[in-house]
DNA sequence: CTCTCGTAGATGCACCATACACATAGCGCC
DNA sequence: GGCGCTATGTGTATGGTGCATCTACGAGAG
């Protein structure tokens, strides 16, 4: 036995799945970096990189897909709050669109690996 | 109406999806690299990289996954067949595991999306 | 009072997967 | 010989991602 599959080498989400995702949580109402930090770890992310996340959610405020405003806090930092805006709203439709192409190509995918699997060992 | 969602920054399959997709092809039986370049197109990969592909080929026989021989064809250049190892099956299944996983996510993203769109536009 | 912890946002940088271009070679055909 | 198809590669740039680090505010512990 030279080596099982190792935790090493594992899948990730789709490429650019950021900011679908962080799209999608602004659609269902506003928020602010650190809160959707959190809920992103339902969408799929595991313990995502908060660099990144504020990253992303920068870019998509400078191509206009949401606005920001800061909202000072009384327990706490200061937050910067975050609000879809209407062509937001159109790159979320379309990026939806996308990763359901995504998702039927692995449901393909899928398809094809248990009907390799079922009849490679109809044997048990 | 400013801006719709250009082509620009689509999504793309899940980061290492090439890996499993070539174990699944060479699960169903020994092939060479210009023919999975084809078949790839049939598991969401649409026109692959072949420079990619080959690379990601020599990479898993390296990595003792697969073992590949040279085959010779009287009618074109000589062909390097590939065929799946015992652990390159192992393998395949993690990775198809895994690939299940991130499918998973993408069902709870497209739930909570339609879920969000459906009570957003009730009218209709 | 200071130190630490949790919240909140942000930058710098290195790595690695991917994308794109390009090179080589055999064979069939006009 | 030149062209196109098959077939396998290499070189390199780009860009998304991961990891480390920094600042700052408020609250509670010691």
């Amino acid at each position: 036995m030279s080596g099982e599959p190792a935790a090493e080498f594992q899948i990730g989400m789709p490429r650019n799945y950021l900011r679908p995702a962080l799209l999608l949580l602004l659609g269902e109402g506003t928020s602010h970096g650190y809160e959707l930090l959190e809920q992103l770890t339902a969408l799929g992310l595991d313990r995502p990189d908060p660099g990144r996340v504020y990253r992303s959610l920068r870019a998509m405020d400078e191509d206009g897909l949401v606005r920001s405003e800061w909202t000072p806090s009384t327990t706490g930092p200061a937050r910067r709050t975050y609000a879809l805006t209407s062509e937001g709203r159109d790159w979320l439709h379309a990026l939806a669109g996308s990763l359901a192409e995504v998702s039927r190509a692995l449901g393909s995918y899928q398809r094809r690996y248990q009907r390799l699997t079922t009849q490679d060992e109809p044997v048990r």
